[in-house]
DNA sequence: GTCCTCATGTAACGGGTTACATGATTCT
DNA sequence: AGAATCATGTAACCCGTTACATGAGGAC
């Protein structure tokens, strides 16, 4: 099965809002879209030509006002189409590599205060992210996008905030299961 | 930062265990590591030949008894060192790219009917999944691993558990806030 | 003068999957 | 005979990141 990339609707998707260069995708997807995508600029520009050829987008030099040109791309009828496409496919799962498990599951090789530090610091940085998460809200209202935009990231954020929390619930559940009740219990 | 692969650890890992052949590996992360690990023959064998050229594990050849022959690889001291020292350092925390986040976010290119079928849809997908891990647990009692193992083994498929009953309810939620109104509607 | 941001790009590299090749044995 | 499983491997390819190059303008 040929995994065909993202990238290129997730340009098509944000070109749907609003015509902008390769710097603003770029930008945009590591502020709205950060917490569950991410693309690099070695892959955004490629692509972008790639689209252009294949006539999904157009563009046009923009002359910068005391800053560098711009090339602001615009997405076409075809490009719309083909977007449109991919949005009614059903989206593959979610699926991801957990080194922690990896690591929980071969335990037996170190002492298990090295394990249970190793959640201990793991709960930590997902602590960490959810923060991030619960701050998030309060941005959205300041964000400017329009009100159905708004309640949509309202929902990917809640994604991540309740996917974050599962994972510290199991890193509790986890230190409950590995701690030893007793103090007493040193052998 | 130069990201090393895990799947030399993973063999490691494995390796810990008992002695085996890459063919056994490869069934093993199939199996007991399946839900949040997956390797390929493309990986693992190049990879074997790598630890052995760094002393890391040794192999030696077990003639097959109407079978054919196998490499039966074993790990060194050299190899448990590195074990545990890749054991004690902090593990990453999952990264994941969520489509069905990115379908959402541009919604608003298709009929809102069409999105609320993509949740349902990856909803379906996620019950699917878990019933997969609940199913699980008794296969763990039967699996014949020790006791010590088990309980990790237990506490990796509660994490997916835990991970997708909160992708589940996500979508729940988000069908909740997407559908209009109220409609005499069955489920 | 130096550093930061804006802006576009590319080369090199590593990670990882897929598809294929090979060949033995066992089951139907 | 044909299919399935056991077993080892490799080449081609895609995905994606990192690091670098280039150059303009603004801030300190």
């Amino acid at each position: 099965m040929p995994r065909t990339s993202s990238t290129q609707f997730v340009i098509l998707g944000l070109l749907s809002l609003e015509p902008m260069s390769g710097y603003d995708i770029k930008k945009l997807v590591d502020s709205a879209l950060a917490h569950f995508w991410s693309e690099s600029y070695g892959r955004l520009y490629p692509t972008l030509k790639k689209l252009e050829e294949k006539g999904l987008v157009k563009s046009r030099v923009v002359k910068g006002i005391r800053k560098p040109d711009r090339i602001v791309y615009q997405i076409t009828a075809a490009g719309r189409k083909e977007l449109k496409q991919w949005l009614q496919k059903p989206a593959a799962l979610p699926w991801v590599r957990v080194e922690i498990l990896l690591k929980l599951f071969f335990a037996h090789n170190v002492p298990l205060e090295t394990i249970i530090e190793l959640i201990k610091d793991q709960r930590k940085g997902l602590k960490g992210k959810l923060a991030v998460f619960t701050g998030f809200d309060r941005m959205v209202d300041e964000s400017g996008y329009d009100p159905d935009l708004q309640r949509l990231y309202r929902l990917t954020i809640m994604h991540g905030r309740m996917v974050h929390e599962a994972r510290i619930r199991w890193c509790d559940e986890a230190l409950r299961v590995l701690q030893p009740k007793k103090k007493e219990d040193e052998k």
